[in-house]
DNA sequence: ATAATTGTCGAACGAACGTTCGACTGATTC
DNA sequence: GAATCAGTCGAACGTTCGTTCGACAATTAT
C-alpha cells in the first residue's frame, strides 16, 4: 500500500492531485459541463491513465463531495465537543462551516451546487452525511428553544434558511472585496440571532425614530 | 400527439409550450446535463421541429431566464410604487420573491441554479436584471440605515445573505410539508429584521434567562 | 535473470450530443 | 390552379462524450 515508488512526477500521491483538478474544473464548468477530457488536459493526466486511479466521472465527484463534506462534518463535532451553551454552538457551527468554505471554495461550490449530479449508492452516502449536518444544527436550535433562547419559529425553516444564507456565499464572494471567514461569520451569527434592525441602542440615540420602532415591533409581535 | 395540438388554433401557443417543458427539463437534470432530444421528448415537438422556434440550446435557456426574472422585478416594481418606509418595502420584497417562488418552482429553479450556464450577450443581459434586483434590495437596506433601523452591518452581506436565505428555498421546499409563501415570508421577514433570538417577551416570561441573554447583547454590541 | 506488478498512454469504441437539411403537409393568396 | 407560406419532421451531419483495450516501460519480487 504504502509503496516508495520513485516516479518522474514530483507529487507523492496522484489521486488527491486528480482530485484537485477535477474539482477546479467541476466548479467551473459544471459536473454535466465538464468532461474527462477537461480534467485530464487540467491535471497532466492522460484520458486513459485516469480511469487507473477512478473508475468513473462519478466516483470522482463522489470523492471529491465525500471528503470535503466529511472533513467539514468531522472538524465541527471536534470543536462542539465540550460546548454546551447552544448559543454558543451555533456560533461553532457557523464558524466553522464559513471558514472551510472560504478556505476550500472549488470543493464547497461543488459540494453546494453539484447536489443532484450523484446517483444510486453515491447519492444516498453524501446524502447521509448531509442529513447528520443538519440534524447538529437542528438539534442547537431547538436546543436554543429549550432555554427559551429562541422565537417560537419554524425549527426546520430556520435551519435551512440558516443553510441558504451561508451556501449561498459561493455565488458572490470575492476574497479582498467581501469580508474574512472570522468577519463574514460574526456578521452572520449576528444576523441569524437578532436580525438587522437595531436594539436598544438606537433608541436612545435617536430619539425621533421611537416611533417608528415601536410600530415595527407592535407589527413582530402580532405576526 | 394526443394534446390538443391541432391547428384548430393559430400555432403562437407553442412556444411557451416548449419553454415550460424546457424549464422542466433543465430543472430536473440541469442545463449541460439536459438535451434538446429530452425536451422533444417532453413537449412532443420532434427535434427538428423545435428549431423551428429556437435557435440554439442557449437561447432557450436565455428565454426562460429572462422571462422570469422580468416578471418577478415587474411585480416588484409594481408592487414598490407608493411605499415609503423602507421595512415595508422590505417586507413586499420578500413577499414578491417568495410568492413568486413558490408559485414557479420549476423555473426560479432554473434561474437560481443555472446562473452561470449563459455566455456572451445572454448572459450579460440576464445579468444587468440581477443587478437592477440586487441595487433595488440594496436600497431598501440603506434606506433601512439612513433611518437608524438597521445595525451597522455590511450593507452587501446583509443583502446578499438574504437573498442566499431566499433563494436556497428550491433545494429543501416541498409542498405540503413546508409552509407556504406567505407564512414562509413573514418567517423570513422576521428572521433577517429581528433574528431567532427572543426580544422583551421571554425577558418577562422567563427572567431566569436575563443573564443568559444579557451576556449575549454584550457579545454583539462588542463586534 | 526472470517473472510479476504497477503505472501510463495512444487509439479506438459505440453512444449521445446540438444542429441542419430537404421534403412534405395543409392552408392562404393571387 | 399555381404559387406562396408557416409549420413539421425523419434522417443525417460532424463532433464530443465516457469508457475500454492492448501495448509498453519501469519497478519490485522471486
Amino acid at each position: 500500500m504504502r509503496t516508495h515508488s520513485r516516479v518522474s512526477r514530483p507529487s507523492q500521491q496522484k489521486l488527491p492531485h486528480i482530485l484537485r483538478h477535477a474539482a477546479r474544473v467541476f466548479s467551473e464548468k459544471g459536473y454535466e459541463g465538464a468532461s474527462i477530457r477537461d480534467i485530464s488536459r487540467s491535471s497532466g493526466v492522460s484520458l486513459a491513465g485516469l480511469y487507473y486511479y477512478i473508475e468513473s466521472k462519478q466516483k470522482l465527484l463522489y470523492l471529491i463531495q465525500i471528503y470535503t463534506f466529511k472533513a467539514v462534518l468531522e472538524r465541527l463535532e471536534e470543536r462542539l465537543r465540550g460546548v454546551a451553551d447552544p448559543v454558543e454552538r451555533l456560533r461553532v457551527l457557523i464558524r466553522n462551516h464559513l471558514d472551510y468554505f472560504l478556505r476550500h471554495p472549488i470543493e464547497m461550490k461543488v459540494l453546494s451546487h453539484e447536489d443532484e449530479a450523484l446517483e444510486g449508492e453515491y447519492r444516498k452516502e453524501v446524502l447521509d452525511i448531509k442529513r447528520r449536518y443538519y440534524d447538529i444544527a437542528l438539534g442547537i436550535f431547538e436546543g436554543m428553544r429549550r432555554e427559551g433562547l429562541a422565537r417560537r419559529l419554524n425549527p426546520r425553516v430556520a435551519v435551512l434558511s440558516l443553510f441558504g444564507m451561508m451556501n449561498w456565499i459561493y455565488t458572490w464572494h470575492r476574497p479582498g472585496v467581501d469580508p474574512r471567514a472570522d468577519a463574514l461569520a460574526e456578521t452572520m451569527v449576528g444576523m441569524f440571532l437578532h436580525g438587522v434592525v437595531d436594539g436598544q441602542k438606537s433608541l436612545r440615540v435617536k430619539p425621533a425614530r421611537v416611533v417608528r420602532s415601536r410600530r415595527l415591533a407592535a407589527v413582530r409581535a402580532a405576526s
